[in-house]
This record gives C-alpha cells, sequence and structure tokens, in this order.
RNA sequence: GGGCGCAUAGCUCAGCUGGAAGAGCACCUGCCUUACAAGCAGGGGGUCGUAGGUUCAAGUCCUGCUGCGCCCA
C-alpha cells in the first residue's frame, strides 16, 4: 500500500514515459481542428527562472487541454542566441582566464560561444522538461540554426529591396561597455539624483553673456550653438548673435528653436548635436555641424583639448573645477533626471552619433494596427490592446544593427571600389554593381530581435511552403509577459503579416509577473529568488504549477511564496489519499459493468461533477486559469472527499456495494482527467493504477465532458437539506465539546413532510456524517436538549446532566441577533414602495420568503430563549 | 509630461453581465472518528481607500480626491 504521505518522485519517469512514446508530436487527424503555439524561446545561456515556469504553466495547460479535447497539437520549443546577453557571459568567462575577445579575433570567439552554446545550451530546455511541459522535442529549433538564418537573410533582403531597410547616419543609444549600438527599447531609465551646472557663455561682443543649464557640462567641446524657445521674451534680442564657447573659446550661434522648455533651467540650453538625441533633431533643423567629443569606449576625443583620452565622468569633475576657478559657474543645483542604462550590462548609456542600419516601421506597423482593430489577433486581457495601439502609433525607426560578434550577420556587401552595397541572400563573389571582387561584409550583426521577429513562421519552415506551416501557421496562440509586448510580440505582428500576409497568431495571453510575497520583483541581487528547480525538488512540479495556475487570474501580478506552494503540496496529498481510500475498497475487483442503480450520494456527486466540468471548460475557454483551477480544487477537496467519500462509507456493505465504488471509481478518474493539463505527474501515476482506465496514458485519453444528463437539480436540493442538518449537528457537538468517538442521539423537529421524507432516506448519511447513532423525527420540542434551528428543522441533542443554560442563552442571544438584524433588512426593502415596483417579480417574492422564513426562525430562537429563562428560575 | 493598473478579513488575493461579501494562509476551540494530523470538525474576524453621482438596489457603473505600483517620453 503506498504511503499516506505523497511524494512527487515518480515525475521524472512519466516524462520519459510520454516522450518515448512519442505524444508530444502532434497527431495526423484530418478531421480534428489544429491547435499551435510557439514557446517564447529561453536564452540559451539562461537558467530557468520562475517567469519560464508560469509562462511554460500556462501553456502546458492549454496544449494538454486542447490534446485531450482531441485537437492536433502542436507545441514548438525553441531557444534564442540572445546576442549581448550571450556574448557578455562568454565574454566574461574569457576574462576570467586572462583572454580578451580581441586576443582571439572574430571566427575564433565565435567559434567558442558556439562551444558555450553546445555545452549550457541545453540546460534550459532540461530544466524545462522537468516542468512537464509537453513540447515536440522533435521540432526544437533555435534563431541561428541554418534554416532560421535563412529566414533572417531572406527577410533583411525582401526588406531592404523594398525600401523597408536603410543605413543611416543616425544618434542611437550607445553602450561603451558593450561596444555596441542599442535599440531604443533596450535602454532602461532610471531616476537619478544628478546635479545640473549653470554655465555662463560670454557674448562675442563683450557684453556680457547667457548662462545655460546642463547636466551633462562635459559634453560641452562638441557645443555648436545655444538655444532659445522663440516664444521667449526674455530672450527675444539675443537670437542671431554669437556666444563664445568657455575654454574652447569658440564662437558659436544663439538660435531659437521651439524644442527648449522655458522653464527648464534658465531657458537657455546648449546644443551638442553629436551627443543628445534632441540636440541631434535640432541640429538637422538648423544644419548645424556634428562635433564629436566622446568616443565610442565613453572617452573624451581631442575636440576636448587636454582633456583628450579622460574618461567622461571623470572629465565632467575636472572640467567643472577648471570652469569653477575661472568663474563660469554660477550655480550648481540638485537635480533628478531619468538616465538611460544599457539592459544587459547596466553602464550608462551614450547618446552617440554613429552609421547603423534601420527598419522603418510605420508601413509595417499600419497592417499591424488594423489586425488587432479588426480582431483577426486578440489580446487577453484586452487591456492590452491599449498598450499595444499606444505603442504602434508612436513607433520610431528601429536600429537593427549590433556591433556585436555574435548573431546574424548583416547580409549586406560593400564595393571597396565603387561604394555601393550588394545585400544577398547568398554570399556574393562581386559587387552587383561593378562587378569587381573587392567587396567586404558588414562587420555588425542584426539585434536578437530580428530573428525572433520571425519566430512563428521560421520555426515552421518558413521561407519553405512546408507542410507544418500550411498546417499551423498562424498559431492558435501566443503565451508571454508584458514586458516583451514591444520587444517581441509588435514585431511579430509586423514580420508576419508582411511576409505571411497573415498574423502570426490568433490569440495573445499576457501574463502576469511573478513577484516575491512582498511584492517585489525576485532578482538575484535582492536574494529573493525563488528558483523553480529548487521547488520542484522539494515539492515537485506538480505542486508549483497548481500554485502558479490557481494563482493566475487576469491583470495582476503573482506574489509567490513558498507556503503557497507548499499549501498546494497538501492538495496532492489529498489526492493521494483519496486514491488510496479508493484502492482499500476496490482492489482485485473488477468493475466491467455499469451498476443498474446508483445510491443518492452517487446521484449527487454525479451532478456536481457534470457542473464542474461545465465551469473548468468555461474558465479554459476564457483563459480564466485560476477559476478553473480553484473549481476543480473546491469540487475535489470539499464535495468529493469531504462529502462523497465519507457518505460512500454508508453503502460499502449494502445493496449499493458494487454501484458506489463503481461510482468512486468513475468520479475519481474523471478528476484526474480534469486535473491532468495542470497537473500532469501525479494524474497519471493514480490514473495508470486504476482499474477502470481506458487507453495508455491520462495524456492521451478524452476531457471529460459535460453531460446534462447528470444534472439532477431535485437530488441536490435534497441534499442542500440533509448537509445543512448535519452541520448543524456538527455545530451542536462542537459547542457542548462532544468528541468524535461518542456516537450520539438526535431529534429533528419538523413538521414538513418534504423534510421528513428527506430525513427518513437519507438517514444513513447523517448517521455517518454526524456521527448519530440514533436519529428520531419529531413534531414536538424535547426536554433536556439543546436545539439548534435550521431553516429545514429544529436539531434537539439531549445533554447529559444539566444544561449550562447561561452559556446557551448566551449562545442564542447572539443568533437571535443576526436574525434580527437580517429581518430588519428585508423589513426595510419590503416597505419600500419603489422596490415593489420596479424590482423584478421574482427577487421580490424571494425576499418575501426569505422574511417569512427569517421571521419564523427570529420567533423560535426567541421562543427557546424564554424556555431557558423560565428554566433557570 | 503621456498612458495603464491597483486599493475587499491580520496576510495574499477571488468576486463574470449591479440583487444582503468569498477562498487559501494565519488565529481560537475540540478531535489520532480505519483514506489523509501534509488531516477532520466547529468558530471568530470586513461600514469592500475616500467624497459625491446614477439606480428601487452599488464591492460591482460614472466623476473627483488620496495612496501605491508599472510602462512610455
Amino acid at each position: 500500500m503506498e504511503d499516506t504521505k505523497y511524494s512527487p518522485e515518480f515525475e521524472t519517469k512519466w516524462y520519459e514515459f510520454w516522450e518515448k512514446k512519442g505524444y508530444f508530436q502532434p497527431k495526423d487527424d484530418q478531421n480534428a481542428e489544429n491547435f499551435s503555439i510557439v514557446i517564447p524561446p529561453p536564452n540559451v545561456t539562461g537558467a530557468l527562472h520562475i517567469g519560464h515556469a508560469l509562462n511554460g504553466t500556462l501553456q502546458d495547460i492549454m496544449v494538454r487541454y486542447k490534446r485531450m479535447k482531441g485537437y492536433n497539437v502542436l507545441w514548438v520549443p525553441g531557444t534564442d542566441h540572445a546576442g549581448i546577453a550571450t556574448q557578455n557571459m562568454v565574454e566574461k568567462d574569457l576574462a576570467s582566464k586572462g583572454i580578451k575577445k580581441e586576443d582571439l579575433g572574430r571566427e575564433k570567439f565565435v567559434e567558442k560561444v558556439w562551444e558555450w552554446k553546445e555545452k549550457y545550451g541545453n540546460r534550459i530546455v532540461e530544466q524545462i522538461k522537468r516542468l512537464g511541459l509537453s513540447c515536440d522535442w522533435s521540432r526544437l529549433r533555435f534563431t541561428m540554426d541554418e534554416k532560421l538564418s535563412k529566414a533572417v537573410r531572406k527577410v533583411f533582403v525582401e526588406l531592404y529591396k523594398e525600401g523597408l531597410i536603410y543605413k543611416d547616419k543616425y544618434i542611437i543609444n550607445w553602450c561603451p561597455r558593450c561596444h555596441t549600438a542599442l535599440s531604443d527599447l533596450e535602454v532602461e531609465h532610471k531616476e537619478e539624483e544628478g546635479k545640473l551646472y549653470y554655465i555662463e557663455y560670454p557674448f562675442e561682443d563683450g557684453n556680457g553673456g547667457v548662462i545655460v543649464a546642463t547636466t551633462r557640462p562635459e559634453t560641452m567641446f562638441g557645443d555648436t550653438a545655444v538655444a532659445v524657445n522663440p516664444n521667449d521674451e526674455r530672450y527675444k534680442d539675443i537670437v542671431g548673435k554669437k556666444v563664445i564657447l568657455p575654454i574652447k573659446n569658440k564662437p558659436i550661434p544663439v538660435i531659437a528653436d521651439e524644442y527648449v522648455d522655458m522653464e527648464f533651467g534658465t531657458g537657455v540650453v546648449k546644443i551638442t548635436p553629436a551627443h543628445d538625441p534632441n540636440d541631434f533633431e535640432v541640429g538637422r533643423r538648423h544644419n548645424l555641424n556634428l562635433v564629436v567629443a566622446i568616443d565610442d569606449y565613453g572617452r573624451m576625443t581631442n575636440e576636448a583639448l587636454h582633456y583628450k583620452g579622460m574618461d567622461r565622468l571623470e572629465c565632467r569633475s575636472k572640467l567643472v573645477a577648471e570652469l569653477e576657478s575661472k568663474g563660469f559657474i554660477k550655480n550648481v543645483a540638485q537635480h533628478r533626471h531619468a538616465v538611460g542604462h544599457c539592459y544587459r550590462c547596466k553602464t550608462t548609456i551614450e547618446p552617440y552619433v554613429s552609421e547603423q542600419w534601420f527598419v522603418r516601421t510605420k508601413p509595417l506597423a499600419e497592417p499591424a494596427i488594423e489586425a488587432v482593430k479588426d480582431g483577426r489577433t486578440r489580446f487577453i486581457p484586452q487591456n492590452w490592446e491599449k498598450t499595444y495601439f499606444e505603442w504602434m502609433y508612436n513607433i520610431k525607426d528601429w536600429c537593427i544593427s549590433r556591433q556585436l560578434w555574435w548573431g546574424h550577420r548583416i547580409p549586406v556587401w560593400k564595393c571597396e571600389d565603387c561604394g555601393k552595397y550588394t545585400v544577398s541572400e547568398e554570399d556574393p563573389a562581386v559587387c552587383e554593381h561593378c562587378g569587381s571582387n573587392n567587396i567586404k561584409q558588414d562587420e555588425d550583426v542584426l539585434d536578437t530581435w530580428f530573428s525572433s521577429a520571425l519566430w512563428p513562421m521560421s520555426t515552421l519552415g518558413w521561407p519553405e511552403q512546408t507542410e507544418d506551416l500550411k498546417r499551423f501557421y498562424p498559431t492558435s496562440l501566443l503565451v508571454t509577459g508584458f514586458d516583451i509586448i514591444f520587444f517581441w510580440v509588435a514585431r511579430m505582428m509586423m514580420m508576419g503579416l508582411h511576409f505571411m500576409k497573415d498574423v502570426p497568431f490568433r490569440g495573445v495571453y499576457i501574463h502576469a509577473l511573478v513577484r516575491d510575497q512582498y511584492g517585489q520583483k525576485m532578482s538575484k541581487t535582492k536574494g529573493n529568488v525563488i528558483d523553480p528547480l529548487e521547488v520542484v525538488e522539494k515539492y515537485g512540479a506538480d505542486s508549483l504549477r497548481f500554485t502558479l495556475a490557481i494563482l493566475a487570474a487576469q491583470g495582476r501580478d503573482i506574489k509567490l511564496s513558498e507556503d503557497k506552494i507548499e499549501g498546494n503540496r497538501r492538495f496532492m496529498n489529498k489526492i493521494w489519499n483519496a486514491y488510496r481510500y479508493i484502492k482499500l475498497n476496490t482492489e482485485g475487483q473488477t468493475f466491467d459493468e455499469k451498476p443498474k442503480k446508483l445510491s443518492q450520494a452517487s446521484v449527487w456527486i454525479k451532478s456536481r461533477l457534470a457542473k464542474t466540468i461545465r465551469k473548468v471548460e468555461d474558465a479554459l475557454n476564457q483563459y480564466k486559469f485560476n477559476e478553473a483551477a480553484s473549481a476543480i480544487y473546491q469540487f475535489t477537496w470539499h464535495e468529493f472527499c469531504d462529502y462523497y467519500i465519507e457518505m460512500s462509507k454508508v453503502h460499502m456493505d449494502d445493496e449499493f456495494s458494487y454501484s458506489i465504488k463503481y461510482t468512486l471509481l468513475e468520479v475519481f478518474e474523471a478528476i484526474l482527467r480534469l486535473l491532468h493539463p495542470f497537473i500532469p505527474f501525479i494524474t497519471e501515476e493514480l490514473w495508470q493504477k486504476l482499474p477502470n482506465k481506458k487507453g495508455e496514458s491520462i495524456m492521451i485519453a478524452e476531457y471529460p465532458k459535460f453531460k446534462e444528463s447528470d444534472i439532477a437539480e431535485e437530488l441536490e436540493s435534497a441534499m442542500d437539506t440533509v448537509i445543512d442538518i448535519i452541520r448543524a449537528i456538527r455545530n451542536l457537538r462542537s459547542e457542548y465539546n462532544i468528541p468524535p468517538s461518542k456516537r450520539i442521539k438526535v431529534f429533528v423537529k419538523t413538521e414538513d413532510e418534504k423534510v421528513q421524507s428527506i430525513l427518513v432516506n437519507f438517514k444513513n448519511y447523517i448517521h455517518a456524517l454526524a456521527l448519530v447513532d440514533e436519529l428520531s423525527i419529531t413534531t414536538k420540542p424535547v426536554d433536556g436538549c439543546v436545539v439548534q434551528s435550521t431553516v429545514y428543522a429544529d436539531i434537539y441533542l439531549p445533554v447529559e446532566g444539566n444544561i449550562d443554560v447561561e452559556k446557551e442563552v448566551e449562545r442564542l442571544t447572539k443568533l437571535l441577533k443576526k436574525q434580527e438584524k437580517s429581518m430588519n433588512f428585508l423589513n426595510n426593502k419590503l416597505n419600500n414602495e419603489a422596490f415593489l415596483e420596479k424590482a423584478p417579480k421574482e427577487l421580490v417574492e424571494e425576499k418575501r420568503a426569505e422574511l417569512e422564513e427569517v421571521t419564523r426562525l427570529y420567533n423560535k430562537t426567541k421562543g427557546i430563549i424564554e424556555q431557558l429563562k423560565g428554566l433557570k428560575r
């Protein structure tokens, strides 16, 4: 016999079993609908974190659910080469051995990264498997696979030919540490305490000067103008004059531009087109020169005179000192402002002018906006559409070149002779313009997100017209976090619509972020991470999965703590022990024949099961994972275990002996199937042991179907009466500290014939669940008893010796107060003319009946109290 | 500065289309009742952030305010 404590050690065994059986691969049923998902590819070098666990669990629930519903299901897994992240990691590794990537050279370095990928790239895959995710591993993809790289090239070349990719000298976000350009999205803005320096720029004519305010004085070596707002009365007369740039002693013009905020500082700002994105635009409008004062390593150039070669931040402090000593600094103020940081290495971003490749996004965004507007792609929850639209309407061109070595090399060759570009899918031998063989490939690689943008099509085989592509594109669902709606979702929409002429996915389920129990983001530095692998080790993957699912309410972040996972392990344990009970009673018997007659409890539980199935399906169809999970939890624990199993004990040796066991197995088996998408392992483990299983695995069994014919309203309402009476008896037992070991005698007083007949018919259940050994129906009060009234009947419990009158009066007075409150509420309502007139008739009737009922109870309670008080005297 | 979201029991949160507030954990009491002490039974606890409005009826719809998050610039 199994141990009373569930232990999840069987998990890996079942995963191997499923994989070996090929269940993760789609069926080939021509009549069935297709359901496909592509996994958001984790970084090859990454380690599984709780976010992956949530993301994967939710997808797996849908995938397993649909599979059991009979769909042809395909879930494509894969990993992302993660340009900067991976390169940084390998660089760091090499650095620890004292090697710089430049020492190796590009080719050798890239080789090293591939080695790294071979070595560690599978780690995350293995970790994902441990969670039970049923991806089709025979279709595992990597963004730098040969075929996927071909797709990348094709897309680049076609977009280039359509004029949607261009090269431009532009100010971009530059990470001096990673030594590469970053897209706007890859910059994280953080509020920082900084200083605002007020520096005087004297007029060229020697008559005073203007004071400019800047947070970055070191960029002054790149200043080519100072600017004021054209509407600023204070500075009307100085526009067109010249000022002298301090230290450099170079005259620069005063210009007027709407961009200048009159409220900021003095209303005069310095314009440094090469080192500030806004100034860059101003410079373009006013034809200003680009003077580069800081180089790509964040060091000062020779424009900075004696500061040449110095780091920009060191230069700042030294320069401020010099300016101060020379009297140029008029004031220094504290100033909070947003500073950009590299999303990978957190280094402060340096705006930098350079030649980069860009994707013209506007023409691509329009169809992507349309597709969501007309519902071809639906966001769940729908609010996220707003976020998507907001960004799409204000989309900027996408800088796609990165000065890295790891990634898809840009397929552009520049001719050293004619200077023109050859852009080609195949490596060209000669320049397509002049035929020269003196051509050189662009050094840069593409933004990682460029290849991810193609993920749904490229993993299915595009540009080849594969069977998979035909069958599974558009995919059915994408499950991802809100943090990559712009990075990824939006770009997949653009690329998918452009190249496939159809959306990449029908639905986008946006899930929450997993935070710690205090709502803090989990991070290694804070030390508040919950490691999914540790948790799985300790509690099992099922407990983690169920916890994530039951917490995954739409639109709210998940605050996770180990307690919660432990709490759900108890649920696993409950299921485990329910199985033990069933096994104990059914072992060695066969259950091939349907029972002819069911006991009342069985009819009831089947009705409840049917309703639960309906609830679960409704919830899952709306992606309400928490509702689905709690519906089954509630049913399994509080109806099946708390009531049905207890009631089943009554029938073990009576005429229903076979039928009750049959139904126990039947309902339990259905519970396991209902739960399988959430907790695949324990459900398989137990299902395999059931004598009534059909098929070789629960994974490919049919999902429970709602059966209208199982609904038994009349019986359910009778059972409500029974449960109500059981509760009342238990309550009295508890109030009088009667231990379970002591069976009792009760009188149930009711004049209602219906209730009387229920009492007769369901007597056994009351005996068993309320631990009663003698139940008498009466229409008269019984002496020497404590009483508890319910809507249906009054329970009289004989007490040995004397009744503690005071305690009893106290208890009942409390009850009386409640009933009084209730009466008042209902009376108010029913005395309200407007309510009687305007509220629905049924509601009014309902309230009338309620009032009648409460009044009856109130009078009863009152009577008992008075009687008790009389006794006291 | 623009946008989004949240405020319900001590804690973490459910509450769909408006008809007298729910769960899990924690707490209190009693129990090893033959599936389960990782359990069973019972119990206490909320004027649903605040001020208005719509309505016969508001946690639920609308507006202002306060507090707290997040995203974008």
